[in-house]
Order: structure tokens, then sequence, then C-alpha cells
DNA sequence: TCTGGGGTCCTAGGACCC
DNA sequence: TCTGGGGTCCTAGGACCC
């Protein structure tokens, strides 16, 4: 092996992670049924039979459910399916609690998702044994500990590490180093291969490539031609070029901030409609002030009844994490991008974070910039410590409308325990 | 089968400057 | 004001991920 193979990466990856969370904590809390043993699958939103499948036990997979599908059309597959809503917090909790054991493991641990860590076993060897030994000694702890499987997958970088994991599931350690690529990753299809997804597969197909060997053999002269940057990228990845660094988490990082919403009947007033907005900014502003940052840009998008989008963004003169402030963008946004439409989703964006530590407050701003400022993070007190629903703005109490809509990222509750 | 919600990155085109 | 071309910033939209 020559230098740059020195590294040694994990990947790891909770199998069915929603749904073996659930039947977790279920089986802990006294139920008699492992929801993995029967036919059933965590997804949407029962009331209004919105929503699609987010994860499916293997008895539910024999059914031919697949991730992703309608609740609908599931259901038609598998009359007797059990499903669960999502309850996020409890997979923050257990997400949190895995990332806390492979600490043990390595300092190096990146949170990619609240599913799936890598981590940097780099010279670890002489401590923790081989890497082999390790990752079979992280699986059975985890399972021990946690009551759940995980596959591990072993390589040089992060893109051979994360298809190894992927390669037979459940509870499984597997290799992936360069010289096991042409046997154990060549032979598969091109769609296996990390970032070829829907719009790329059929145009590699159409160049006669249907393998991920097929792709890491073409030229790749031709395959920038076709597919410009991304194209040279994911031939990189077919011959498993990869080198970017395992990184430790750290949400002030973070490019941009979030929330939309799917309703579940269609919008066709702008009241209406703002106060959705209002209720989406609100959850927006107050994660990005529990990250202490700013946003310069503040973006509105929507989703028409026939599923026509458009989105509508504007850079601020100034940051601002005032709730009120941006909603007074997200409000002329909307008026200024809406084409009278039946409306079904609408979601509020900020981005271009910055961090509010050195904030010089603009002329522009006036005087009352500090006092919304504190009143705000007033607000975000009683918030984080009675719960979202202990305080809201007038506006919505006749309304049907929650005043906070919206969920939150990995980082964004760092105060949450790690106890299952 | 008409498809949820949270992200990131890239590209293309227009405005504007020199 | 006829023309060219390079550079940057901004916005919209698409592709991918989990």
């Amino acid at each position: 092996m020559s230098s740059s193979d020195d590294k040694v990466i994990f990947h790891i990856d909770v199998n069915s992670a929603y749904l073996s969370w659930e039947a977790v904590y279920r089986l802990q809390h006294g139920e008699k049924q492992d929801l993995r043993e029967i036919p059933s699958v965590v997804g949407g939103d029962p009331k209004t039979r919105h929503g699609i499948v987010l994860a499916k036990s293997i008895p539910a997979k024999k059914f031919k459910v697949q991730t992703g599908e309608s609740l609908y059309t599931a259901c038609q597959k598998c009359p007797n399916l059990t499903i669960i809503s999502p309850s996020y917090g409890l997979y923050m909790k257990c997400s949190n609690a895995l990332v806390s054991i492979l600490k043990e493991y390595s300092s190096k641990v990146q949170r990619y998702s609240v599913d799936e860590c890598f981590l940097d076993y780099t010279s670890m060897n002489v401590l923790l044994g081989s890497p082999i030994e390790a990752a079979h000694k992280i699986k059975d702890r985890i399972y021990k500990e946690l009551g759940f499987t995980v596959n591990i997958g072993i390589s040089t970088n992060k893109l051979l590490a994360k298809m190894a994991s992927d390669l037979k599931k459940p509870n499984r350690v597997h290799t992936l180093f360069p010289n096991e690529i042409k046997s154990k990753m060549w032979t598969l299809p091109v769609e296996d291969l990390y970032m070829v997804g829907r719009a790329t597969a059929p145009k590699l197909h159409k160049m006669g490539i249907y393998s991920i060997g097929d792709l890491a053999t073409a030229d790749v002269d031709l395959i920038r031609y076709r597919l410009k940057s991304h194209g040279v990228m994911i031939w990189n990845y077919a011959n498993g070029f990869e080198a970017s660094k395992v990184r430790v988490n750290n949400y002030i990082h973070r490019k941009g901030v979030g929330n939309s919403t799917t309703i579940a009947y269609d919008v066709t007033d702008v009241e209406n409609a703002l106060m959705i907005l209002l209720s989406l900014t609100e959850m927006v502003a107050m994660r990005l002030r529990n990250m202490g940052s700013l946003c310069r840009v503040v973006s509105v998008s929507i989703k028409t009844k026939d599923l026509k989008k458009y989105s509508h963004q504007r850079k601020l003169f100034s940051p601002t994490d005032s709730t009120n402030d941006i909603y007074i963008v997200v409000k002329k946004l909307f008026e200024e991008a809406w084409q009278n439409e039946p409306i079904r989703h609408l979601g509020v964006r900020i981005s271009e974070i910055c961090t509010d530590e050195f904030y010089q407050t603009s002329i522009f701003d006036g005087p009352n910039l500090e006092r919304k400022r504190s009143l705000d993070s007033a607000i975000d007190d009683i918030r984080l410590k009675y719960g979202l629903k202990s305080i809201g703005r007038g506006s919505f109490v006749n309304s049907g409308i929650k005043p906070i809509i919206g969920g939150v990222g990995a980082d964004d509750y760092p105060m949450m325990s790690s106890i299952l």
C-alpha cells in the first residue's frame, strides 16, 4: 500500500434506524411485540394520510413496501401494516447515545446524519487493536448497550467506507480496501454508487455504462464532456478516489437553516399563507439564534397544487437574527412571487450564516435593535424551558394554524441528554 | 404511486463594472 | 454609442444526499 492509503476510516450506519429505534424504545417501555418482527413502517402523519414511508421492517419489505413510497400504496400492498408516526426527539437521543460510544474509540467522529457517522481510526491500532477487531467490538457493544444493530464499513477513505457499510445488511462489518474495489464494488450497478441518483443514472445508461466498473474504466474526458464536474466526481468515486477529512461537527459551519411544510388543505388566500410563513419564520429564527448566528439571505419557496415549484430570495443589507426582520422580508418575497395559484407547500430558508460574535450594529438598524433582540431571546428561553407551545403570537389563537411549524437538525439542541 | 422535510453544491443567466 | 471581453455579484432552479 502507498502512503496515501495509510488512513483507516470507519462508516457506521444504523440498520433501518427509525424503525429499530422505535422498536427498542417500545420494548424498553413494556411493549411485548417487537416492531422489527412484524410488517411495520415509520412515516407520515396517519391523521391526514399524508406522507411517505421513512423506514420499514424486514417483514414489511417482504410485501415489497419501499422507502419513499406513499403510505396509501404501502397499505394496499400490506393491509395489516402497522404505521408509526416519527418522533424525532427520540431519534436524536438515540443518535447522541451512538455518538458518545463512538467517541470512546476516536476523538474524530463526524455525524453525517442522524443515523450515520464517520470515525477516523488512523493510528488507533496500537491502543485498541486491529480495525476489524475494533469494528466488531463497536458493533457488538452498540447492540448490547443500546439494543439496535449497525453496519460498519472499513477502508482508507470516507467514500469507500460508506460504500462498504452498504454491502450487506444487517449487523455486519465489511472492508472495502483499494485492492478489493474491483471484486466488491465494480460489480455493483452504477446507481448504487454514492452521488449517482435519478437524473444521472439514465444519462450513464445511455452511454452504455451500467456497472460501477463501467464508469471507472470509461474515458474521463468523455464523462466530463457529458456530465461536467459532477461527472468527474462520480468517475473519481467509481475509482475509489476521495480524500476529504473526517471533521468533528460544528454547527457554526452550517450553511443555512430552513423549515417547510405541506399543508393539509390548499391555501388560496394571502392571510392564511402569511400565517403559515410567520409560523415557519418563528422556528427558523429561533434555530438561528440558538446557533448564535446571523443570516444575510432570506428565501421563500412555494409548491402549488399541481406540484409546480418556485422560490424567491433576497440578500439583506445587514445581517439579522430577528424574527420580525426576517418575517418582513418573507412577507415581501411571498407577495412578489405568488401567482395566485392554490398552495400545497410553503418553506422559509435563511442562508449566508455568519457569527454574531463581532456583530456591529448598522446605523440603519435604529435604536430598537437591542430591544428586539432581548425580546426574541426572552421568548427563546421560555420555549426551551417550557416547550415550544408555551408561548406564541396572539394572531394564531383562532387561526387553526400552529404558532410554530418545523423540525430541527442534529446540532440544534446540544443540551439534549444522551440517555436513551 | 403523484412524492415529506432537512440539507449541500453546482450551473446558468442577468446586471453591473471596468 | 458601435463594438468586445473579463470579472463579480445576485438569483433561480436543479441534482444529489439522508
